[in-house]
DNA sequence: CGAGCCCTTGAAACTCGTCAATGATCGTGG
DNA sequence: CCACGATCATTGACGAGTTTCAAGGGCTCG
């Protein structure tokens, strides 16, 4: 068998990170996919408030969770990439205490409950959703200590590198560049900061070689300078030696 | 049959506000509380990169979850209070990516993994630690919104009232009052600010009257002023009706 | 070709951090 | 019971980092 899954399915890359999988494993997840939908980039999946039935999976793309504060300002909370379920909340809590968006144009998945909850019944799968939402939460973590504790320059470089590591581990990056397809207003609603400082500290960035970024392009001119600029441990993300050495499957 | 739990065992407390338990159920969770431990103020529990066996939950007392940077920046991500489990985790990911220690002297338990699956399998209580992780993600959200977003007097504002209704789910606030023992170094290390500043801006909300703070015992004069003005939405708490009412148990 | 979004720049104001020193408080031991 | 040291709270002055406002330029798309 060749399942989809094994060679462009980002579920199944990024799970296979953490878990073995059998073959009816592997089967199962990616008959997961079915009834992709097109999202353009900019719209809301989910909205703060919405009693949601279905579960929603990011299948390309980049999509984001915000909160939009009374005075209008948005806030990103998170980055969902290729792979990442939105909102596997649904099955305990009754209300979205936040909203979930596409950033770039999306291909995105929904899933009834009741599909998950026959997934959930194979051990190996259950505890891939499980180590996957601590790694979230993992995730969530780091960004706060971040914004809390690092200068805008370092914070950007953290994040950068976290992102490489992350799609990679799906297969989306190409030895040290990625498509980040983000503008600097993004950014900034992401690390806090004003858009107009954004700019700024990405030009020194790139002042300082450690980056180039053009048409939604980031090319990582010197990984191990950055990482050890913006403080980058990835234990956080718990991925296996393979993930993290793996260089993507670039073209 | 008068469980400990029904009037004094935070655990239980904290719970009940999620789902309804059945006797049986209330006395498997009463019974996790065996052979509690006291644990001096600024102690740690678990250290980043341990590989731990037991669950700990707080009985007693205030912990953090933290990191320290290189630069020696301590950064505490959660405040750990009676009812809270420090570390579900255990279950699937191998190595702590954090650290967990104690900020007042404390009471705690640790349970081993066996005992937690075995309450695992009762539906209820499943369900109960389930959406006790998820409402742990949310809160972490919402601190990344607070730091992210919001000058420093409504920050500390926002946080002030998320303890208070914290605090009253299990039965430790009385009235507006509760306390908190903290220092103001502590506050600024979760704030995400300096110590320096912390105090300025304490003394700026006792100066307009929201609160008054003195050893370690908070006041808040005016619970709606303050609310609106750190624009604190309990939405992310999913605490029913009743606990968001409720007065604490107070003396 | 124009409209709209995004990136870029400059200047001024402000929030907040750092440094350094002084008080206040508390637990401990003499 | 008081002296002591340690931790914690407070204050002032200064500077760095960041925001805000405002405006101009570039690119893309209809």
């Amino acid at each position: 068998m060749n399942f989809r899954g094994v060679v462009g399915n980002p579920l199944i890359e990024k799970l296979r990170a953490f878990v073995p999988f059998t073959e009816e494993d592997l089967r199962m997840l990616d008959e997961l996919v079915v009834a992709e939908r097109e999202v353009e980039a900019r719209t809301d999946i989910i909205q703060e408030g919405d009693k949601p039935s279905d579960v929603h999976l990011v299948m390309s793309g980049f999509a984001c969770r915000y909160k939009v504060l009374p005075g209008g300002k948005r806030n990103i909370m998170a980055y969902l990439i290729p792979g990442d379920f939105c909102d596997l909340h649904v099955f305990v809590l009754n209300e979205m205490d936040h909203s979930l968006a596409t950033l770039s144009p999306c291909r995105v998945v929904a899933i009834p409950r009741a599909r998950i909850l026959q997934l959930l019944e194979r051990p190996a799968i259950a505890k891939a959703f499980w180590i996957a939402a601590l790694v979230d939460e993992a995730t969530l973590r780091e960004w706060l200590v971040n914004i809390g504790s690092r200068p805008a320059e370092e914070r950007i470089a953290h994040l950068l590198c976290e992102m490489l590591l992350r799609l990679r581990a799906v297969g989306l990056a190409n030895g040290d560049r990625y498509e980040l397809p983000l503008t600097q207003n993004d950014l900034a609603d992401t690390m806090g900061m004003s858009s107009v400082h954004m700019n700024r500290v990405l030009q020194q960035l790139r002042g300082e070689k450690l980056i180039e970024f053009q048409q939604h392009n980031l090319v990582i001119l010197d990984f191990e300078r950055l990482r050890e600029f913006g403080n980058f441990n990835p234990n956080y993300l718990h991925l296996t030696q393979r993930a993290l050495a793996a260089n993507g499957n670039g073209v």
